[in-house]
DNA sequence: GGACTGACAGATTTCAATATCTGTCAGTCC
DNA sequence: GGACTGACAGATATTGAAATCTGTCAGTCC
């Protein structure tokens, strides 16, 4: 009774029984338990497990936007710029896949029950991707009427290096290969790039 | 006991069952008793039960290769070629999803039991990408100094329109859009590309 | 004699009873 | 009096005994 009970002691606690029972088994009373507290305690700021579930995903959304928010080299190109930004998601998810496997599989999960989260952070990571395009149009380095639209294309083209369904795909060898071959393949498109209405024919 | 029991009409039995059934409950009791025959007569045919779902996957897949297989028109240009290729692609796989969801899923769950399977299956179809591509080197509308790499990559980077992983976006009312707004880009690649080596710097 | 059957052992799945968990709230404790 | 407890109802998950399935093979049937 020494300390009052606070929403970031159980966030904090709920991640940990998260990473050590799994979602499946974590259960409200386990995040109780190891506060010490009854699980009644839980619920007075938690509606419910799932709120209690979402509050701890965002948070962890959040810190990896925090680490992806880097200023950018001003000497780089706006193609180096976006390359690098590409490749440094690809590290960070690809490290956190094959560093913790029963972690990552977790936070999939987590992710995975709540669209409103999921769409929040793409947003806001296709918002990054827009950011670096739009200098490219503003140097003129890059070609694009719609810098919205082609940030989503850019994103949708690199899904196999970010989206966890292609996690299994991140461990083979020549992955980064895959990797360098997209990208280019992308850059080299947004330094000659129509959009459809304008392409029509060859 | 008036015809053979053949292979085929056991695959087709079995595809039948499948499909009333799914993935998880088909047995092969059940398509024995489709077939009006003991199980151990299946066993005469299919040394297990997973080489007979296998055998029924390849044949599925086969029949899309056949179906992808079509002569490409000399009239178009390769960029048009390639977009017409993945649309066919996009189209038939959008539509087998949308028209019975479960069956798609059914097929799904078949072809991730067997990674050779897949592995078949994509270097079928990455190969049909490389020949559209090497046309398009030929006739320099392309450029690129690896073609089975490049086909690689415009695979890769057309991943939401073909992996099955993705599937629920297709549902998406802007998904062709999407579509268009990536092809392009990948075009646009093609025709302005240099592989990772050959750029070093912007 | 070769296609097929059906009974069998071991592995897997189903189902219903039992236990645990979620969310609530009247009551306790500083 | 506001933070916390703990007992409770209904929902969900676990478990282990019973049923079903897979794969084999000696035996039947044209």
């Amino acid at each position: 009774m020494a300390e009052a009970l606070t929403s970031e002691a159980i966030l904090a606690a709920t991640e940990e029984v998260l990473r050590r029972y799994g979602p499946a088994k974590a259960t409200v009373v386990d995040v109780a338990k190891a506060l010490g507290v009854s699980h009644g305690s839980v619920y007075r700021h938690f509606a419910t497990k799932a709120v209690l579930r979402e509050a701890v995903t965002r948070r962890w959304l959040d810190a990896i936007h925090e680490e992806m928010e880097k200023e950018f080299d001003p000497n780089l190109s706006a193609g180096d710029l976006l390359r690098d930004w590409l490749q440094r998601l690809f590290d960070k998810k690809r490290l956190s896949h094959t560093e913790d496997v029963e972690l990552f599989t977790t936070f999939r999960t987590l992710v995975g029950e709540n669209s409103a989260v999921i769409e929040y952070h793409l947003d806001h990571l296709v918002g990054q991707v827009a950011r670096i395009i739009r200098a490219g149009v503003d140097t003129q380095e890059f070609v694009t009427d719609d810098v919205e639209k082609t940030a989503q294309a850019v994103w949708d083209a690199t899904q196999v290096f970010h989206h966890p369904a292609h996690a299994q795909e991140w461990g083979n060898p020549h992955i980064q290969d895959a990797f360098d071959a997209v990208v280019s393949l992308v850059v080299a498109g947004l330094r000659y790039n129509r959009t459809p209405s304008a392409t029509g024919d060859a």
